[in-house]
RNA sequence: GUGGGUAUAGCUCAGUUGGUUAGAGCGCCAGGUUGUGGCCCUGGAGGCCGUGGGUUCAAGUCCCACUACUCACCCCA
């Protein structure tokens, strides 16, 4: 137990943490190209926020939270999901007093508890964005694109957007009732979980997989052909836009979402690489939520993306991210004496802003060469007795393997004209 | 919560019909080179064979349970 993590939790290795500094990295770029701040909330909430944001119904509710009593009596609850939170952050610190409208995203950890499988865990982390205050589909339509552009960015290919819409208030209704009228006399044929669905959560009837439940639901009433005219509208126009965008996407009358809030546009994007968990991002439009959580009534939309699977997505198609900035110099020793300089020399050279390192187990110069190569250091400082006598060092390439010498009082200024200059980290290509 | 598969060295895996001190490749450390990495050669360290029980003269190997991992369902990122 002592050397064993909890069940469906992941360690980041030194050798994989560059892949994550890579993928935010981008999403600090583009957040900032489409306006979006960051957000941070805390990583438990009350569990109140979760069952009333995200629906008592629901199974994140019902069985996946994380929940627990601390010593003042309370309920609380690991982050299950990042929109309610957002939207509570928003109307506790009277955000909705700022320009409008309120885009920002998060990043972090989001608990659930569940079975792991591919792609799935009890604790993994999700780039979201949120806005808040505006039903323009164009709103839509950017957050859409961002996702897309994103996941491009980072090299993603055989990507699927999915888009639908569930309707608002007024017209889903009309299609849940269309929906009940429709499955009423195939009730028999359909599986277990189905009969549930019927009762709980028709719009769930449309995408089961059960061979005899899809075709029965092949010819149920789709939510499209009920939409009010002011929804079908919104839906008409975020298809414009994305059109316009470039985004290719395709129109899925069957993609529901798991949570109640959702309402007009949904969206998920798929990859075809992953497993039966494929939808690397999933979101929509939840213009109801904000007056629910107690604020006053505000259109809101926003996504979920979910790293681990992006990053298993980039594994599984061979996508290989920029490798680590390695060490600029690395100090080998030969005797006694160079070994006891060499740490206040390779102090120096990190006070010049240098990447330098040494060895501290009193390994040969061939284990140090063998180790500096393994540091993938660009060059290696050879210092031996006769070298300390004049004051200067052999500094090895390692990548020609030529030799300069060079004087120790001037290693940082020489080092830092063979090194590139200094790239500024969002530059646009 | 339900179902299938798997569990031997840090990693990927061998291990005959049960039979003595459990192996390989990679990685790690060292030597070959008295002061020079990558390639090559040699050596070394590293294993309660997932845990507990059972069958047997004898279990890494057969049986049971548990745990973990894994894939799928439900649902979701």
């Amino acid at each position: 137990m002592l050397t064993t993590r909890p069940r469906g939790t992941l360690d980041v290795t030194p050798a994989e943490a560059f892949k994550w500094h890579y993928v935010e990295e981008q999403i600090r770029r583009i957040t900032r190209q489409y306006g979006y701040t960051e957000l941070r909330t805390p990583i438990f909430e009350h569990t109140e926020l979760f069952a009333r944001g995200v629906g008592e119904t629901t199974d994140v509710v019902q069985k996946e939270m994380y929940t627990f009593t601390d010593k003042g009596g309370r309920s609380l609850t690991l982050r299950a999901e990042g929109t309610a939170p957002a939207v509570r952050a928003y109307l506790e610190n009277g955000l909705e007093a700022e320009a409008q409208p309120t885009k920002v995203y998060y990043l972090g950890p989001i608990f659930r508890y569940e079975r792991p499988q591919a792609g799935r865990l009890r604790q993994h982390t999700q780039f979201g964005v949120e806005a808040f205050g505006s039903a323009n589909p164009a709103l839509d339509a950017e957050i859409i694109h961002l996702a897309w552009v994103f996941l491009k960015r980072l090299g993603l290919s055989g990507l699927t957007v999915d888009v639908n819409s569930l309707g608002c208030p007024a017209c889903r209704p009309v299609h849940r009732q269309a929906l009940l009228d429709y499955f009423r006399p195939h009730a028999d044929g359909l599986c277990a979980d189905c009969r549930r669905r019927y009762a709980q959560n028709p719009l769930r009837l449309l995408d089961c997989k059960n061979g005899a439940c899809r075709r029965v639901a092949a010819g149920a009433p789709v939510i499209l052909d009920h939409l009010c005219d002011e929804c079908a509208g919104h839906f008409a126009r975020l298809r414009q836009y994305l059109a316009e965008f470039g985004v290719e996407f395709r129109v899925n009358p069957w993609i529901v979402r798991g949570f109640d809030y959702y309402t007009r546009t949904v969206f998920e994007i798929i990859h075809e690489g992953l497993g039966a968990q494929s939808t690397v991002c999933g979101g929509g439009r939840y213009d109801g939520l904000i007056a629910h959580l107690g604020g006053k009534p505000t259109p809101g939309i926003g996504f979920g993306l979910g790293l681990e699977r992006l990053l298993l997505a980039l594994e599984k198609q061979g996508v290989r991210l920029p490798p680590p900035a390695a060490v600029d110099l690395f100090v080998a020793t030969v005797g006694e004496a160079a070994a006891e300089r060499a740490p206040a020399l390779v102090a120096e050279l990190r006070r010049e802003g240098m990447a330098a390192d040494l060895d501290y187990l009193g390994r040969s110069l061939k284990g140090q060469l063998k180790y500096a190569d393994r540091l993938r250091a660009r060059f290696v400082a050879v210092l031996g007795e006769a070298e300390l006598a004049e004051g200067r060092a052999r500094v090895k390439e390692m990548a020609t393997g030529q030799e300069t010498e060079v004087k120790l009082g001037e290693l940082a200024s020489w080092l830092r004209r063979q090194l590139p200059p200094p790239q500024g980290r969002n530059a646009d290509e």
